[in-house]
DNA sequence: AAAAGCATTAACATTGTCTTAAAGATGTTG
DNA sequence: CAACATCTTTAAGACAATGTTAATGCTTTT
């Protein structure tokens, strides 16, 4: 697990560099906000803590934008701000969890694994989407069922991760066309017909539980089960 | 976005019903902890909030299935006990949050709001409509009844949906016509009555309770209980 | 009891979907 | 940079599911 601490004072922050060290967690460590804020951008990290107030760019602004380009990534906020407005600035920026000093380390460490632990953390590590028996990896952009790979073209790839996020869900042709290929759907096209037909026969044509199902009038489901 | 609430204490249970019934989340109430139990692995909640001392059945041990059966489903636990070791004990159960007593209604809503707006969290997060005994599942575009699953045309969907929003209230042909085939009544067709007699057949053939029912001379009405 | 309103059914019309083929883009390679 | 391969999109026909009409019989109202 790879955890970035965004803290300007150099003793709290050795401090929970190495506690969090000894618990077995990677610990990359930035001295003030823009600082975090690039290494938070640019790297696979599991969970960030941060102090609010800090040179050069405030934890909230930081909070803010990495909410917006990574909003999977847990932000856990550690500050000296007490009032319910400073929390409430907090966890609107988007923060998971705030943490008011002075705190007992023991109380971040558990707070840190509650938020690592979650199951759709896979984050930052191996990237992959699976419903049933079909896995979509996110890195290779290949379709894998019964581990058996199936290679997809860029649209059929985007429309299936469009349908496996929406899994057990009806979607309208017209919710795809603008979802997937951007369109308004006026224009009279069948192209998500055909993509569809595509798809089945990629995943579903060998298998007997067909993912993929037609809701006549309505649209398409992924179902899984 | 559908909450559970395990709390013995009738006051402070009902504070956050209220409190989170004001912001639009969908609240049921669990008063012991086994009732909780109950309640959280049959139904699909998007977050739990629970006491830790209660009768029949502590917190702890509760979190602690729920972790096992639904380990996406995010626990705030709620206690007075606020020592480290209390909240380790909390944490290691598996709850995702621990608050402690006495706290603002304020911080507490924040951070539901921090666990319910994960990304992937379509887990649980169905959308329905329900009336007496009958659901209509707006993912699936199914109904269901007494548990029983029932499959709908597009149309039949589109007017069930419809009466069971304005349920309660005599609704005419015209205003059906209108609402549900955006037609003007004008063509003395007989449509409504055929899909209304296609919806009891499906629905209202096997029960008692007729939920659909005549208005003579005025249209039709969706009647609860 | 007559008239009006409603329920039910089956036949038919319409719409929606699947599938295939081929044309138009786009990207790759000699 | 031309030829090729691959991907995306459009189009058309076959087929299936659904929507609608209309005729008939039943129920309610006056």
């Amino acid at each position: 697990m790879n955890v970035l601490v965004i803290e300007d004072e150099p003793k709290l922050a050795e401090l929970i560099r190495q506690g969090l060290d000894e618990d077995g967690y990677t610990v990359d460590v930035a001295y003030d906000g823009q600082e975090g804020l690039d290494k938070a951008l640019q790297n696979p990290f599991d969970l960030v803590i941060m102090d609010v107030i800090m040179p050069i760019m405030n934890g909230v602004e930081v909070c803010r934008i990495i909410r917006k380009e990574k909003p999977a990534l847990p932000v856990i906020m550690l500050t000296a701000l007490d009032t319910i407005r400073d929390k409430q600035n907090g966890f609107e920026a988007g923060a998971d969890d705030y943490i008011v000093k002075p705190f007992e380390f023991m109380e971040l460490l558990m707070r840190v694994k509650a938020h690592t632990r979650r199951p759709n953390n896979n984050i930052g590590s191996e990237q992959l989407i699976k419903v049933s028996d079909l896995e979509l990896d996110l890195d290779l952009k290949i379709a894998r069922r019964h581990g058996k790979e199936i290679t997809l073209t860029a649209k059929e790839y985007q429309l299936l991760d469009y349908l496996m996020r929406n899994k057990n869900r009806v979607l309208s042709r017209a919710e795809i066309a603008q979802k997937v290929w951007g369109l308004n759907f006026d224009t009279g096209t069948n192209i998500i017909d055909v993509y569809i037909n595509f798809l089945r026969k990629k995943i579903d044509m060998s298998s007997e539980r067909k993912l993929i199902q037609t809701q006549v009038g309505m649209g398409y489901i992924f179902k899984e089960n």
